[in-house]
RNA sequence: GCCCUCGUAGCUCAGGGGAUAGAGCACAGGAUUCCUAAUCCUGGUGCCGCAGGUUCGAAUCCUGCCGGGGGCACCA
């Protein structure tokens, strides 16, 4: 917030200049002010002079000048402003300013850090997505974990999201995975069956079977429909999954049955649209949707010549389906196995006439499981996978959802349940939230010791000389920034890092400097930044869904 | 063969046009009569995969190559 405070000064210097004809106006919006790498740059820097000197064909080091000449006014804000390197505008912030956010954060309180930037534009977050033929395995967490928190960055920056889980309870899968429970039946009977070649082993799958044998007994026997199986399978699985999803801290909106699209006329529609707009032919008995039209190598059949659409075509309707309910914005969280189907959705969406730019397609990498060092080719059907329910049983909640959340969406990432156990304790998820307990403890113990706390507007910010503080300051002051990029770029990581520097910066503070000494005055300061750094930390947790204990 | 994506310290990963490229882990040593040692402090490491190009400036953008992963059906 400090730092738009300086860009719109900077701003102000730069329209004068335009003013006065020093510059044109062709850098507007180019330049930026930014927070330098090292120090002795300044509390902040900018390229203005390196950028006007290449727009004007003149010496950076002239401009800026120039620029610093119209600056030195501002004399509130700065304690100086210098020039540096090639043409560098390091501005110096008065350390009131730094200050002065104390009371600012503490008024307001869990406010601080969210925004309306969004708006209350209307977002769907389409993840996890899962068909119920199974627990939900490490890459559905990753993928669960990573939708949710973007959805809840978007909240936090003021968009009005719902969380949409789409699903398909038809076709060959379910099939496969009513016959492998059927065969599982039988066998819990002591009668003989044939398990499915391609059949689901998970053990889950006997337990579904027990669960019928427990209700209905043998009367299923010589039941040949597995319709009966595959029902029961799939209310089981559904359960398993919401309350695997619910043990994580997501709870969807809506769950979108594939199925519907078919009851509801919408996958006709949809073809005759096409048709309509020119954009479907018949070809060996096939309907074929001319995807070459959107710049595509080959058109792609969206009806089989048995009559049975490709996953395309229910794809698209949904798309469809997603518009017509009125969205503004559109996001969709695929695994990088779906990378193909993207291109194609996005031409169906483009040729109904729909914008696809209103569609945001954030691919993951997947997670790679290793067992014994080795990598396992994960598969539900050959069930070598690990659950999220077993990790979440031997890691803890806050802890993977910390660890999912660590790594951006496009790097892959190695698994390993026996290195997850052995290195839960030290996720550095303990390392923030121990952050949050003690500056908890320090305000118990202030209480207990009798320290009486007065208003923060009377207390004396100045004597917060520290260099370490005014630094946690200058951290805390990014906070409402980064938290607009984290959200409005869909990357949770960035939190994580930002988390974990505000916690670093404040257990080295911590163990340099009491916070209860034997000046009154000071005490009063300190305890009102680390409360306002409480403010902070406990906000960014609970923004990304993770809890801030007041003990450990 | 074609498309997407990644390649940064021994390992796991940040940084994604800006000045001297960072953190954690691992390794070695040290800190607690005093607010929680789940903490802190000190110690060094990089042809930023390779080669060109764009730019005042490239780990960052573009092209090609190499390597890992994913995809390229009238499977989903």
């Amino acid at each position: 917030m400090i730092r738009l405070q300086v860009k719109s000064v900077l701003d102000q210097c730069f329209l004068q200049g335009v003013a006065e004809g020093i510059w044109s106006d062709a850098g507007e919006g180019k330049y930026t002010v930014e927070l330098p790498k090292h120090e002795g740059q300044g509390d902040f820097s900018s390229n203005i002079a390196l950028l006007l000197a290449g727009i004007e064909k003149q010496n950076p080091r002239q401009i800026a000048a120039k620029i610093v000449e119209k600056l030195i006014l501002e004399t509130e804000l700065f304690d100086r402003v210098e020039i540096a390197g090639p043409g560098f505008v390091n501005f110096f912030v008065n350390s009131n300013v730094w200050r002065g956010l104390i009371p600012h954060i503490m008024a307001e309180g869990s406010q601080y850090g969210r925004s309306e930037i969004g708006s209350d534009r209307k977002v769907m977050v389409e993840f996890v997505s899962a068909n119920p033929t199974g627990p939900l395995s490490i890459g559905h967490g990753r993928q669960a974990i990573l939708g949710d928190s973007i959805a809840r960055l978007l909240e936090a920056t003021g968009h009005n999201v719902y969380r949409e889980y789409y699903y398909n309870d038809a076709g060959r899968q379910m099939r496969v995975l009513g016959e492998s429970t059927r065969a599982r039946y039988l066998e819990l009977l002591g009668e003989k069956s044939e398990f499915p070649e391609d059949g689901y082993q998970g053990e889950y799958i006997v337990e579904i079977s027990q669960s019928l044998v427990d209700e209905k007994g043998d009367s299923l026997k010589d039941h040949r429909d597995v319709t009966v199986f595959k029902e029961q399978a799939e209310k089981f699985i559904f359960k398993g999954i919401s309350s695997t999803l619910k043990r994580m801290g997501i709870v969807f909106d809506n769950y979108y049955n594939e199925r519907s699209l078919y009851d509801d006329g919408y996958i006709d529609d949809v073809v005759s649209q096409l048709r309509e707009k020119g954009y479907v032919y018949e070809k060996d008995n096939a309907v074929w949707f001319k995807t070459t039209e959107f710049g595509h190598e080959k058109d792609r059949v969206i009806i089989k010549s048995s009559g049975e659409p490709t996953y395309r075509l229910p794809d698209i309707a949904y798309h469809r389906e997603k518009f017509r309910r009125d969205f503004d914005w559109l996001i969709d969280i695929f695994g990088s196995d779906h990378i193909a189907t993207v291109p194609d959705v996005m031409a169906g969406v483009e040729a109904l006439g729909y914008d696809p730019a209103k569609v945001t397609v954030v691919l993951h990498q997947f997670v790679t499981l290793t067992r014994d060092g080795k990598q396992v080719k994960m598969s539900t059907r050959k069930a070598n996978f690990i659950t999220v329910d077993e990790l979440l049983d031997v890691v803890g909640v806050d802890a993977v959802r910390f660890f999912f959340m660590m790594r951006k969406a496009d790097s892959q990432m190695e698994f390993d349940l026996a290195l997850a156990t052995r290195q839960s304790q030290e996720n550095p998820v303990y390392y923030v939230q121990y952050g949050h307990a003690r500056i908890c403890s320090i305000l118990r113990q202030a209480a207990e010791r009798g320290v009486e706390r007065v208003v923060v507007d009377t207390v004396d910010m100045s004597l917060l000389q520290e260099p370490e503080e005014l630094n946690l300051l200058k951290t805390m002051s990014t906070f409402p920034t980064m938290i607009e990029n984290a959200a409005l770029e869909l990357a949770p990581h960035k939190m994580i890092f930002y988390l974990i520097e505000l916690a670093s910066q404040f257990h080295s503070y911590y163990n340099k400097h009491k916070v209860l000494t034997d000046n009154v005055g000071l005490t009063q300061a300190r305890l009102s930044l680390v409360e306002s750094l409480r403010v902070v930390m406990k906000n960014g947790l609970d923004i990304i869904g993770l809890t801030a204990p007041e003990k450990m």
